[in-house]
DNA sequence: TTGCGTGCAAAGGTTTTGCATGGCA
DNA sequence: TGCCATGCAAAACCTTTGCACGCAA
């Protein structure tokens, strides 16, 4: 079904640029500035519309991170293995944590048994407050 | 520090509709409307402050969710109860379904104890495949 | 009387879209 | 050659803000 998408430059520069950033997130901002420092320019358009063909395919998520709730992005390298473990992203400083817990993995089961729904886990992100982030507060 | 604030005919009506309301999550536009049929006016303007301020109280949950993260709030009749739920969200047709599950509502409960985050269940949708759209594939 | 709340309109920021052109296959 | 992709600018969307006036306490 993908056959028909063409490969262009803009895409590989796109895709190339996530991938040298896969260990963190990135807004649209962020990505036109890295993108411009080497020279390459794409447009914003062409950014959004390539951004959510790569959501689309799980090999880049999407965050709602920060106070006003900004759209990042971030590649995931390894897309077998993060597609069968639960995020947690913290909404204040935006770590992303790789869940590896037996306890939460059993909930996508239970849901497909007892609600009849197949949870892809790869896709969901449990944003909330991480262990730092709430000792800070508290001070 | 609440006692600076005044009780107007405003917030009364936004705080009645949202408890007429409260089995179910609304966005800002759907409240317009309710208020409206009422011949209620409340200003936009108004009404997103007022939000505001019951969503630090507690009193009401906001929400993200759907294909466009469209804001939604809903009236916490229970506060001290935790009537939270989580959110399944179907992949295929876009359905929301309102999990309301112990077992589910357990995890956040574990994540903070075993993993130190403290989870915000309005933020967390569980993508996935309904029911109805497995049948289809399997078609 | 004090000062918070309201409505209005404008501004803000992010994302989407229509259209003509460009470029991959 | 056919058709998807791109860039541009405008539009769409949702939310916030400044200001003058109104109203609760």
């Amino acid at each position: 079904m993908d056959n028909k998408a063409y490969n262009t430059v803009q895409k590989q520069k796109i895709l190339e640029m996530l991938k040298n950033n896969a260990n963190r997130h990135l807004n649209v901002d962020e990505m036109l500035f890295i993108l411009n420092a080497k020279q390459i320019y794409v447009s914003r358009a062409t950014l959004y519309r390539y951004l959510d063909v790569l959501v689309q395919t799980g090999e880049v998520q999407k965050f709602l991170i920060g106070e006003n709730e900004k759209a990042c992005y971030q590649y995931i390298e390894d897309k077998e293995h993060c597609s069968h473990h639960f995020h947690l992203m913290c909404t204040e400083c935006g770590k992303l944590i790789h869940l590896k817990c037996q306890k939460v993995d059993d909930i996508v089961e239970h849901i497909m048994e007892e609600h009849k729904f197949m949870v892809d886990p790869g896709r969901v992100v449990f944003y909330g407050i991480c262990e730092e982030c709430q000792n800070k507060e508290a001070k």
